[in-house]
DNA sequence: TAACTATATCAAGATATATTGATTTATAGA
DNA sequence: TCTATAAATCAATATATCTTGATATAGTTA
């Protein structure tokens, strides 16, 4: 039950699930990828993320200073649906905008 | 978005999940058979179950003073996989106690 | 080591949700 | 019509969650 109701409660936001699509469609991000593109303060997407990772939907890589997020792969069947419902919502994703491109990072 | 977020948010709290899956189990049953099944009282009963059949899980069937509810059917994929996941914890259903079976239905 | 940067965590206030007991609504029967 | 009962709704309180800005942590580079 608890592990059901973390997961479903991660996805009880409309952030998280902004959030979750964009990196599903965009592939692996950097939190200030996500700060650029989505326009959120890093500690609000911070927050997002660990609730996301913890849940089980998405995974780190940790390259220096640098967090990347990707969907975690295998998801289990449940996450997976769950994930195809939210690829069905008509959420309108922002363009990708990357850190690197900015010459500093700092957003 | 808000019907998926609606879904999501009826399925994020323990007590709904329990009366989900115990009409899930038993079939229909009015309130107050919930009442005497599962020991809780009529207000707190009556707003979850509101909220599940506003997230399209159940509907409800007035006999009279009655409220039947039932898990609605068909259910859409998503909340089919939803109750499945339901299905596969280990959730310990307490036994039905008819709300006919006291000569007075009063709990 | 010192300064800088990316990320995580913390603290405070705002908002949402759950629980309870009281009240209201609607139906049934005398 | 009056009373009783099942269910829904309301009001108050308690608890949880979200947002923000500040601070802490951990790499990187000079």
């Amino acid at each position: 039950m608890e592990v059901f109701l973390k997961s479903v409660s991660a996805l009880n936001d409309a952030t998280r699930v902004l959030i979750l699509r964009f990196i599903d469609e965009n592939g692996e991000c950097c939190v200030c990828d996500l700060q650029n593109s989505l326009d959120m303060i890093q500690s609000r997407l911070s927050r997002h993320l660990k609730i996301l990772k913890d849940a089980g939907f998405l995974r780190v890589d940790r390259k220096g200073t640098w967090a990347y997020y990707s969907v975690r792969s295998p998801l289990d069947r449940f996450r997976l649906e769950a994930l195809e419902e939210i690829r069905h919502l008509s959420i309108e994703l922002p363009p990708f905008k990357s850190c690197s491109d900015s010459k500093e990072c700092g957003v």
